[in-house]
DNA sequence: CCGGATTTGACAACTTGTTTCCATTTATGG
DNA sequence: CCATAAATGGAAACAAGTTGTCAAATCCGG
């Protein structure tokens, strides 16, 4: 019943693994039918978090993935009208951009939902066991993150 | 302190997406020195886990993956001379999947290295908590297994 | 034994994200 | 003010995985 903390750990790992895959899965299907994928909501839901309108670089350092893939995927929001961008009085090249209208009322009902959903999942959870996974997984990210190590810049 | 239970089920579903990233971010520098990534790691990891040489589909469904994603990797495996495929006397085009001497050494050097690695690791956390947050990863997993659903295929 | 369904590998296109390179814009220090 | 460094978008290549198609192999019902 308590075969060792470093084989729970290695399960949890491959948990992550498996559950990274459903919830994209998931999400997937969940966002079909308003014209979204996984990753445009996740892009969306940092938009629309945003205190004020933001830049492509500010969206990617707040998502933890490179601007790159930030940028495409917020282009292809624009074509679909669920984002909107404006001029950037700080930067010419680098709009801003936040929800359109129509992006606003999507991400209402997306959410709505999505909170329907934890709600009734969470019935399955004690509060404890929740909070310690919090605490697991938070612990596991601080010891993984990207560190810049030895990336002080090489000196030339 | 005690938010909502369906505030915090949002915050590990984005815990996984994160925490999915810097693993595997992590396993490719933890196998950078062995010619390995973490994808070929995984793969690797399924066939010298299984009790038999194993089939490709076979390895597939045991990570729950295509078959076609796990099919490159074992192709790649085998240039590297890591894994060795066998006659199947089940399936002429089928062939089965072991490693090699040589792959069977860099196993055991990883599995090692990992397992240092989460030794070290496990001090920062309880058995209580790391039992807590399987028990919430693998309830989320089951919530969103992929449930064939309304796929009961078509009645042509 | 035969014929159709299923499995399987090969191949290609697509999605998501990363890395790299380049050009332009912005910031900074003398 | 100007030169150089940093930030930014765009494009291309790559990695990993998915879906779809096709042909060969296997399986199964008659």
């Amino acid at each position: 019943m308590n075969p060792d903390k470093a084989e729970i750990l290695s399960n949890v790992a491959l948990s992550v693994f498996r559950l990274n895959g459903l919830f994209i899965e998931w999400g997937n299907e969940f966002c079909l039918p308003h014209g979204l994928t996984s990753a445009r909501w996740q892009v969306m839901g940092a938009i629309a978090l945003a205190a004020q309108p933001s830049s492509v670089p500010q969206i990617a350092a707040c998502m933890g993935i490179t601007r790159q893939g930030v940028q495409k995927q917020v282009n292809l929001l624009v074509e679909e009208g669920i984002v909107q961008s404006r001029p950037n009085p700080a930067h010419r090249r680098s709009p801003l951009y936040a929800l359109t209208r129509q992006g606003q009322e999507t991400y209402r009902i997306l959410r709505q939902r999505w909170q329907q959903h934890v709600e009734a999942l969470s019935g399955d959870f004690s509060v404890a066991d929740l909070e310690a996974a919090i605490r697991v997984l938070s612990g596991l990210a601080r010891a993984h993150a990207a560190r810049p190590e030895t990336n002080e810049k090489e000196v030339p």
